[in-house]
DNA sequence: TTGCTCCTCACGTCACGTGAGGTGGC
DNA sequence: TTGCTCCTCACGTCACGTGAGGTGGC
C-alpha cells in the first residue's frame, strides 16, 4: 500500500518536527519518497517510518548526521554494528572525561592547595627514540596514549636499555593555536634510526624550572598554572617546548593519585 | 607583583587557546586586566590564572558561558555550590537519557518486534482534574513528570474517587512545531474548578484507535509509529490531540518493562 | 631591521529553530 | 471561499575555529 503522507502527518507519526524533516531533506539524510515538482510539497511513504525512528535514536545518541548516513548505508549488519560500537565507545570516552572533570572541579574547589616546589635544573642533551607529529589540541590525549603504547611495544620486545624516564615535548603552539608538534620519547643510549612511527631524536639540552605534578594528567593544568606563574614572577621564562617526564604513570600503577609527572618549563637564567 | 602577561604567555600558562581567550573577552567572561588603548593588546595578570583554570573546568563540564558567569559572580560559596549542583544534576539527567537511548537503540535493532494489536474504541466525554499548559517539546518529559507529581499530590490528600486511569493529551503542534499544548489529567466525577495549577476539564468524547505500549515512555515513538502507520493504511485518521492512558506506570511499579500505556490516535470512521 | 606576536573582521561549523512573506490544497 | 498547511529564504543560536590582511613590539 503506497500511502503518501504529507510532512505534517509524517511528523506526527515519527515525532520528528517538520523543521527537522526539512533539514534532513536538505542534508540528504532522509529524502521524501516523492516531491511534487510544481508545489514543492514533500510526500513520505509508510516504509520510511522505521528509518525515521532509527534516525531519531542515533541522533538521541548525538551521532553526527554524517555518521548516521554511514550507518544507514552500511552494506551489512556487521559493518553497521561496527560503526555503532565505534560511536558508543566515543560516548563512553566522553562520559569518562566528564566524570574526571567533575572530580577535577571538586579538587579545585575543595581540595587542599598543594605547596609548589620548584627545582631549577640544567639537563644535558640526551638521545632517545621518539614519535613526533603535528597534532590538534583536541586529539592530544588520544594521540599521546596511542603513541606511548606503540613506543612501549616496540621497545619492550627488543631489550633496549632505557637511560631515564619516558618523556614528552609539547610545542607552545599546541596550547596557543590549538595545533602544534607533540613528541613522546624514551631515552636510550643508541636508538635505531627508524622503528615503526618512531625515529631517533636528540632531546636538546635545556635549563628548566621543574615541578612535580601528582595525580591525573587531566589536572596537570593546575601545576602548569602554578609553575608558569612562578616563572613569570621571576621573569626568567624562555622559548622552547615544555617538557614532561613521567616518573610514575599507568605503566607502574593503576592508582592515578600515585602518578607523578615532572612538568618542566624552559627558562633562561 | 603585577606582572602583565601577553595573551600568548597567559595562554601557555592556562592552556586556554588565544582564540578562546579573545572569545572570552568578547563575551565578557574573562576580561584582560589591561588593554592598551593604542595597540589593542590584551594584558593579563597572574591573579587571573586561577579564574581561568576554574573556567576551563566549568567548560569541560559543558556549562554554558552564562552559567559560568553566574558561578563566578556568586556572592557566596553556598550560592556558587547550588549553581554547580544544578548543572551537575542536569548532566546526570542527560547521562540517564543517553543510557536509555542506548538500550532503546538495542531494542530497535535486536529486539523482537512486538505484534501490534489495535482496538477501535469510542469513548464518552469524561470529567477530570487537569493541568494544561503550552510546552516546548524539549521540556515535555520534565513538564510531564512535574505536573503528574503535582496532580497526584493534590489528589492524594483529598480523598477524591478516581474514575479511571490517569491520562494525557498532546496537541499535534507539540510534535510538528516543537511547541504546543500538553495536558495531564486524572478522571473524577466532580472535580474542583481550581486546585493549584490544576483545573476542572472535560475530556471530550472521541473515536480512537488504541494500542498498548509496553515499557519505557522513551520508546513510545515505536508504538506511535506502528499505530500511526496502521491508521494511515486504513485512511481514517482524524484531527485532534493524541491521548495516552497510563494503565501501569511509575506509581505502580519500578520495573519499567512492566509499564503499560495506551496510545490513542483520533480517528473518523 | 627582521620576523614573530598581536590585532580586527568576516565567515564557517553543527544541527537545527525562528520568523517573515507567500502559495497551494481541501 | 476560508483558513490551514505547506513552501522558501535569510538569519539566529552556541562556542568557538579559520583565515585573510594588517600592524606593533622587542
Amino acid at each position: 500500500m503506497q500511502t503518501a503522507l504529507t510532512i505534517g502527518d509524517f511528523s506526527r507519526i515519527t515525532h520528528l518536527s517538520v523543521k527537522t524533516l526539512r533539514h534532513y531533506h536538505r542534508v540528504e539524510l532522509l529524502e521524501p519518497s516523492e516531491v511534487n515538482e510544481d508545489t514543492g510539497y514533500r510526500y513520505y511513504s509508510l516504509d520510511q517510518v522505521p528509518t525515521a525512528q532509527a534516525i531519531r535514536r542515533y541522533r538521541d545518541l548525538s551521532m553526527p548526521i554524517d555518521a548516521v548516513k554511514a550507518v544507514l548505508a552500511a552494506p551489512d549488519v556487521a559493518t553497521r554494528d561496527r560503526l555503532i560500537s565505534a560511536h558508543l565507545s566515543r560516548l563512553q570516552n566522553q562520559l569518562e572525561q566528564t566524570q574526571a572533570a567533575v572530580s577535577s572541579l571538586q579538587a579545585l574547589l575543595h581540595g587542599p592547595v598543594e605547596p609548589l616546589t620548584v627545582e631549577v635544573r640544567t639537563v644535558p642533551a640526551t638521545t632517545a627514540l621518539a614519535i613526533r607529529e603535528m597534532v590538534d589540541r583536541a586529539d592530544l590525549v588520544g594521540w599521546w596514549e596511542q603513541s606511548f603504547d606503540e613506543l612501549r611495544r616496540v621497545v619492550a620486545g627488543r631489550g633496549f636499555e632505557l637511560t631515564g624516564p619516558a618523556g614528552g615535548l609539547f610545542d607552545n603552539e599546541l596550547f596557543t593555536d590549538e595545533r602544534g608538534e607533540a613528541t613522546v620519547f624514551v631515552s636510550m643510549a643508541s636508538p635505531p634510526a627508524v622503528l615503526g612511527r618512531a625515529r631517533a631524536l636528540v632531546v636538546s639540552a635545556a635549563e628548566l624550572a621543574v615541578a612535580v605534578h601528582h595525580g591525573s594528567h587531566q589536572d596537570a593544568d593546575r601545576t602548569y598554572g602554578a609553575l608558569g606563574t612562578y616563572v613569570a614572577e621571576h621573569g626568567f621564562g624562555a622559548d622552547g617546548p615544555v617538557r614532561e617526564y613521567y616518573l610514575v604513570d599507568a605503566a607502574d600503577t593503576l592508582d592515578v593519585t600515585a602518578w607523578q609527572t615532572e612538568i618542566c618549563w624552559p627558562i633562561a637564567t
